[in-house]
DNA sequence: ACATTAAGTGATT
DNA sequence: AATCACTTAATGT
């Protein structure tokens, strides 16, 4: 067995081992690989055609849908233990990718090649469940996000985004610029100004330049 | 000291 | 809530 063998299973029992069984912890190590990504760096963008699915072991990515150039909205993020089922769906219909992945903290991921994916959902009960599971919590998180479209105003969608961020990256004092977080809300920078100026008056956060500290959780 | 980038503000739609 | 036009503040070289 190799060295990059081993330190899959290991990984893996870590995280899926009360999920998966066996055979297809098995078949993962077999034909997955470990890879890793820096933050900013573009997963996958729209359009491009996916050859490999992740399981995430370790950071975040930021999927993002994106109308064109430059008129972008974040949808959710994907942490530790998460795989975008949207995904899978994609590659068993050898579609293009319809979301942007940006890595958001620095991710570990098992890549398991597509071809697969369509194999063991017949083959494996844990594999069936796990990704109708995933499909259903990115289902939720997009009626979410829908909802913060459709019922919020800004205001709330900030503090949301803010309070979103600072458990994704498990710490309250977020490294953002104004200009930053209205594209990620598809606002302009002087609104995000104002309101941001609002929250922190209100005792919500606390900004600096380049800073947002999440006091409200 | 100067240039660049980030943030704040009033007025208007 | 968005846009414009402009000011002020912070930061890099």
């Amino acid at each position: 067995m190799s060295a990059q063998e081993k330190i899959i299973r290991e990984k893996l029992s870590d995280y899926y081992s009360t999920v998966f069984e066996k055979e297809l912890i098995e078949e993962i190590v077999e034909v997955g690989f470990i890879d890793k990504f820096k933050a900013g760096e573009t997963l996958i963008d729209i359009g491009e055609n996916m050859t490999h699915i992740p399981l995430i072991l370790d950071g975040a990515v930021k999927i993002i849908r994106q109308e064109k150039e430059g008129d972008e909205l974040v949808l959710y993020f994907l942490e530790k233990g998460d795989t975008c089922a949207v995904s899978f769906i994609n590659c068993i219909n050898r579609k293009k990718s319809i979301f942007k992945g940006v890595v958001e903290n620095d991710v570990e991921a098992i890549f398991v090649p597509v071809e697969k994916i369509d194999d063991w959902l017949a083959k494996y009960k844990t594999w069936r469940y796990f990704i109708i599971d995933s499909y259903h919590f990115r289902l939720i998180e997009m009626v979410e996000s829908i909802d913060g479209l459709a019922f919020m105003n800004m205001n709330q969608r900030l503090l949301k985004y803010l309070t979103d961020k600072a458990k994704i990256n498990k710490d309250i004092n977020i490294e953002i610029t104004h200009q930053q977080i209205a594209k990620d809300l598809n606002t302009s920078r002087v609104v995000i100004t104002r309101l941001l100026k609002q929250l922190h008056n209100d005792g919500k956060v606390f900004s600096t330049r380049n800073k947002v500290k999440v006091l409200d959780f």
